[in-house]
DNA sequence: GTCTATAAATCGATAGAC
DNA sequence: GTCTATCGATTTATAGAC
């Protein structure tokens, strides 16, 4: 697979960071050798450096951009229904957690093998996100839709149930993603305590 | 710490699995080092193979006895009302988890770094603790006290939602156990349809 | 049962050629 | 930008003394 000298920066590049997410979601950060993303790249161990200073930088560089990213992606409308707020939640963190499964397991499993200082930047990361759920939440108990004896946990159990989709989702299984939505948004309107 | 010969073998052994377990939780399986178990027990690394034939085995073996210790815990009681058992085990599971946070991070974390043999021997006992719940969840729709349209899908985002409060409860936090226990049992009556 | 010592393999990272 | 080659540290696991 290791090809002789020729240079593909464009390519190579993205290739590293896709193969070391895919790399390191399959088998845990430290469990992936800087030889094993190589040769799944198709260079030599050496050729990674041009990419990454080190092995700790490649694991924080997918994470911050995996957070990055997510935040990009969620656009709330604080003028809609809070219920109507709370469904397109829930329908875009399963979307999306299936969409980017490998870092969303990441994100949750490697973060202890973060220096402190890079942990500290992808946790105040996911509380923004967390706090974009928690908003729609107290929204809708002001509002009256919603009844919840503590909204901050109702937050954390609503996430670890969502995202838990990637634990047992298989492409081609039985329900599709659409129908998975319908599920966990019935779910998801129960708990919260939605007539 | 290390001392020099005698033999302490009644506990020793467990100190190995508990040392094991806690640093395996803490960095991961393949970042841990056998190294560094011995030192946390107290012994040098050859003495550990006394006790293991290899580090696979010992994770294998704290994985597999969590397993069967979760599953010898679990008493449902089928005559009992559905809502009721269904309470019971929100508030097991919580329990549980809590005692044992360190085997329940490990028994969904690294289960990729078992061999096939293993993991499936590992997957088949989770199956069986998944299964107790699904018959309670049927058991509900069936007396007409529960309203689910998958409680397949509903026993996997159930557990996932309640495993969720090993990611962020402290001890001595803001909420002890009991009220914690409440409100998910609470947001679970919601999810699944009772009154 | 635990020690010391070590074999054999692999690791992350770097140097220098092209 | 990628290669080959390698340094120095670390790994799992074993052998043999006590």
């Amino acid at each position: 697979m290791a090809r002789t000298h020729g240079s593909r920066a464009e390519i190579t590049g993205p290739l590293v960071r896709a193969e070391a997410r895919r790399l390191f979601a399959r088998h845990g950060y430290a469990a992936v050798s800087m030889r094993q993303i190589a040769a799944a790249v198709g260079v030599q161990a050496g050729a990674l450096y041009a990419y990454t200073p080190d092995k700790q930088a490649l694991l924080h560089d997918l994470l911050d951009s995996h957070m990055q990213e997510l935040l990009a992606a969620w656009q709330d409308d604080p003028a809609a229904p809070p219920l109507a707020r709370l469904e397109a939640f829930v329908r875009f963190h399963i979307a999306f957690s299936l969409d980017h499964s490998d870092a969303v397991f990441l994100s949750y499993m490697e973060l202890r093998n973060l220096t402190p200082q890079n942990h500290r930047r992808i946790a105040d990361l996911r509380g923004r996100y967390e706090a974009a759920l928690e908003t729609i939440l107290r929204d809708g108990i002001a509002a009256g839709v919603m009844r919840l004896d503590d909204p901050k946990l109702a937050t954390m159990a609503l996430i670890a149930m969502l995202t838990g989709v990637t634990n047992w989702y298989r492409e081609g299984g039985r329900l599709d993603r659409r129908r998975i939505g319908d599920i966990y948004w019935g779910l998801a309107r129960g708990a919260v305590g939605a007539d």
